[in-house]
RNA sequence: GGCCCCAUCGUCUAGAGGCCUAGGACGCGGCCCUCUCAAGGCCGAAACGGGGAUUCGAAUUCCCCUGGGGCCA
């Protein structure tokens, strides 16, 4: 199978690039570089009401962010173009005439309206609608009688005598554009595809599209389908089921090898039931042999688990990529604003080293770690828990004295500081980390205490116990403890 | 309604007649570690949709049903 290898991809410009389709154009992409072949992008952008130039450049950048690239398409031009359908008419225009001239295809002037009624009447007598063949075997004067009563053509396709169950269908309107099944085939032939890879919804189109390849004369390509992609519902992937767009898992922070690593997952399986693989790695082991026929549904939370695997890999090779998403995600979040300052950007990497593996996607900073920009905010129940017992402020007080006369500030002393107070006080290490834990951060989870201490710098450690303490005797414990 | 596709734990899946007391991963639960959470270690719950047939033997082959999905309308 390998030597002539050419698949596609061939998007409709009408929206941003679809986990679905983007999970499609990987496989294409990924069987293509397994064989040592080429991979072409071609935008399909019939449907004009809805294409737009705008989603197109998306669909590209997006596709290009998940690190599929592509020998042809409509920007990189190529042998075979234009790789535009819009551009492509006189190609349609051309093969529909040769089309008609060998009697494959003849004109069909039936209105909207007698379809209509013919279609009401199958249903009407239970039985399937076929076309009813009105205008299969016009002669040309009748043909000429009614292009003299005004009425416009479409082009329809002679299905064979007797077939089973395909009726005559259209390949042209009457405004002359080409419907999905012949352009797809004068495109996948002109382009040289060696095979269509599509989802399965195009299963029940393949029959008609061998017909029209039979009626050129041309040998169709290799056919293929993937299973479809579904929602958690086990509904057929789409905008009801939150982020569907490449766009938006990009948005969020996820990283590309992550997305990709975990579409390979989804249909395709290795037989020693590794997870783990670097692209070069998929692309070396993939075989279109072993994918999977069946649906897959689309799990979020796999992903995110990959996601930090690949994160806290990413990190250790360069931790600068994860800073930048970080830092990009407490944008978002109205954490950081404006420009931020190199010693800004070097305490969100203090910030993220202690962090460590509790980031699985850059959003995670807030869950973990909101406290480190911006104002403590009290979780009622963490306060219930370990700001409400009656010792707790002279615990608070003492640590904050500790604290206050440390000379270096550091991960070492913070750590000996606080246990000190704590054995000063004659209770255990964690009751006096606990309640600390909670004034400086609001929380009950997070990273290490003296860790934390130590990025938070001295300075807020103790304007934050200030503030619990004052709190806390303000409104009593009782009182705290509601919250 | 017609045509078509699919069918193993909640999810992704391994399994191509005996290796299956059905394996792995995510997620979930418990224990350990521990200043919390996360990570890590250990343990656990969790599936072959149903019925026939073929066979000494079926998750694996065939048929029917059911279920899910898609396309056309």
């Amino acid at each position: 199978m390998t030597g002539h290898v050419r698949t596609r991809y061939a998007p409709s410009p009408t929206g941003f690039l679809h986990v679905g389709g983007a999970w499609m154009a990987f496989f294409n992409w990924l069987f293509a570089r397994h064989s040592k072949g080429q991979f072409i992008i071609r935008i399909e952008d019939t449907d004009r009401d809805r294409s737009t130039e705008a989603y197109e450049a998306a669909i590209i950048e997006d596709l290009r962010w998940l690190g599929i690239d592509w020998e042809e398409g409509p920007d990189a031009g190529g042998p075979y173009g234009p790789y535009r359908q819009t551009e492509r008419s006189a190609l349609y225009h051309e093969h529909a005439a040769l089309l008609r001239a060998r009697g494959a295809a003849y004109p069909c002037y039936c209105t909207r309206e007698e379809l209509e009624a013919d279609r009401e009447q199958a249903i009407a007598e239970h039985r399937p609608y076929r076309y009813v063949g009105r205008c299969r075997n016009l002669s040309e004067a009748e043909r000429r009688q009614r292009e003299a009563d005004g009425r416009v053509a479409t082009l329809r396709f002679r299905v064979p005598e007797g077939h089973p169950d395909l009726d005559d269908f259209i390949i042209q309107r009457s405004d002359g554009t080409p419907l999905y099944n012949f352009a797809n085939v004068v495109d996948d032939h002109g382009m040289h595809m060696s095979h269509s890879l599509r989802g399965s919804e195009h299963l029940s189109n393949t029959p008609r599209q061998v017909l029209i390849y039979e009626a050129l004369g041309w040998t169709p390509p290799r056919f293929a389908h993937f299973p479809l992609l579904l929602g958690i519902d086990r509904k057929k992937l789409s905008k009801r089921h939150g982020d569907t767009s490449v766009r938006d898992y990009a948005r969020l922070g996820y990283l590309p090898a992550a997305l990709v690593n975990f579409f390979a997952l989804m249909g395709w399986y290795p037989e020693d039931g590794r997870e783990l693989f670097t692209v070069p790695e998929l692309i070396e082991r993939f075989r279109i042999e072993e994918m999977g026929k069946s649906a897959a549904v689309f799990d979020i939370q796999k992903l995110n688990w990959m996601n930090g695997v690949y994160m806290q890999a990413v990190y250790r090779q360069n931790p600068d990529r994860v800073i930048d998403l970080v830092v990009a995600s407490l944008k978002d979040e109205h954490l950081l604003n404006g420009e931020v300052s190199p010693e800004v950007r070097a305490y969100v990497g203090r910030v993220v080293a202690i962090l460590g593996e509790r980031l699985r996607l850059p959003g995670d900073v807030v869950t973990y770690g909101d406290f480190f920009f911006r104002d403590v905010e009290y979780d009622p129940q963490a306060v219930q828990k370990h700001l409400s017992a009656p010792g707790v402020t002279e615990l608070l007080r003492r640590a904050r004295a500790a604290l206050g006369a440390l000379p270096a500030w550091t991960l070492a002393a913070i750590d000996a500081t606080v246990r000190g107070a704590a054995a000063q006080s004659g209770v255990a290490a964690k009751d006096v980390i606990h309640p600390l834990r909670v004034a400086l951060t609001g929380k009950t989870v997070g990273p290490g205490l003296f860790e934390l201490i130590e990025v938070l710098g001295k300075e807020c450690v103790l304007a934050r116990l200030d503030r619990a303490i004052a709190l806390i005797e303000s409104t009593g414990p009782s009182a705290a403890a509601r919250g």
